[in-house]
DNA sequence: TAGGTTTGCTTCAAACTTGAACCAAGCCCC
DNA sequence: GGGGCTTGGTTCAAGTTTGAAGCAAACCTA
């Protein structure tokens, strides 16, 4: 089949893209590494389980949540626990599993630096944006990751299904 | 000052945003690394030589359009040189710069991972989006760059210029 | 034209990410 | 209830990224 590359239009906003997600990226992870030691997905490790009953969740619901690898998360998960921001506590019903538990010492960094960070996504992002635009950005990006949720890479056929696993309390 | 916290419209949209934008490196970075034994960065990086006259480029001015550090540049070429794909001379007018030249052979790898790599950005996001939304991409964005473009990172005031230095034959 | 500053780029050490093993605990099914 | 497969998570080596130095060539400016 013949490539069907990408048209003028579509172009010019890859483009645009591009150019701003590794900007904010890097502006947000400047921020918090500045204000908070760290860089922005640790901060996502935070605030995400600060959001869940109990600070707690299963290492794997973390990671899907935050749609990154388990190594990855284990070796973030790794530093926050030495810097006594996330404890880790084994799963009694699955011995398998760990979960992470949000410390009060890691809450307490997490809305130290939560003004900070919003100040900057909204100076970067929607300050800029018009009502209409944010709804805009919310299709978009919705449509984008339901088409990429669970598709391996490529062209794998792997059914995907979700497991609504309880927290290991 | 009292924060302004993001709305909910806000919330969603940004979750959205992070989600999908983390998602979309991943799989297109595991389809060039397949594909082309590169990540993203690095397919980037061939793709700016190939559209410029004479396809080279001083290093600062490829990182400049790449968003992306001089040191990490520097890293990456040293590997692309490695691999034949690209080719390092020093500039003659300025004794200090040096120039990345893309060579045949990287022309070669770069048309012949193409295809693929349109496909998978088309598969994930255009194919996914209305012509409006496509619009809508592109300037939402567009407009980020703009906001974003030279400030340091926070409370800075400098001034920013752009250069328009040619590439050194 | 000497001295100090800026610019262009690289080097370095430390931190982070990746994919491929690896390992132990659950699950299945006979 | 003992193999064999799957699942949850970590470990490991290799590769990448980062910010801070470092270094040499340009650029002032007196």
């Amino acid at each position: 089949m013949t490539t069907r590359w990408l048209s003028p239009d579509e172009q010019r906003a890859w483009r645009a893209y591009i150019a701003a997600s590794v900007l904010l990226e890097d502006t947000i992870d400047r921020q918090l590494q500045q204000e908070a030691g760290m860089p922005h997905v640790y901060y996502s490790i935070l605030a995400n389980l600060s959001e869940v009953p109990e600070r707690r969740l299963r290492m794997t619901e973390l990671a899907e949540g935050l749609k990154i690898t388990r190594p990855r998360l284990t070796y973030a998960v790794a530093r926050l626990e030495k810097d006594g921001l996330v404890r880790r506590e084994s799963c009694q019903w699955d011995k398998r599993g760990s979960v992470a538990v949000l410390t009060d010492e890691g809450m307490a960094v997490l809305e130290q630096a939560a003004p900070g960070h919003v100040e900057t996504v909204r100076a970067a992002l929607f300050d800029r944006l018009t009502p209409e635009q944010v709804g805009q950005l919310e299709e978009i990006f919705t449509s984008v990751t339901e088409g990429l949720q669970g598709e391996g890479g490529g062209s794998e056929e792997v059914p995907w299904r979700r497991r609504s696993s309880p927290s290991c309390s």
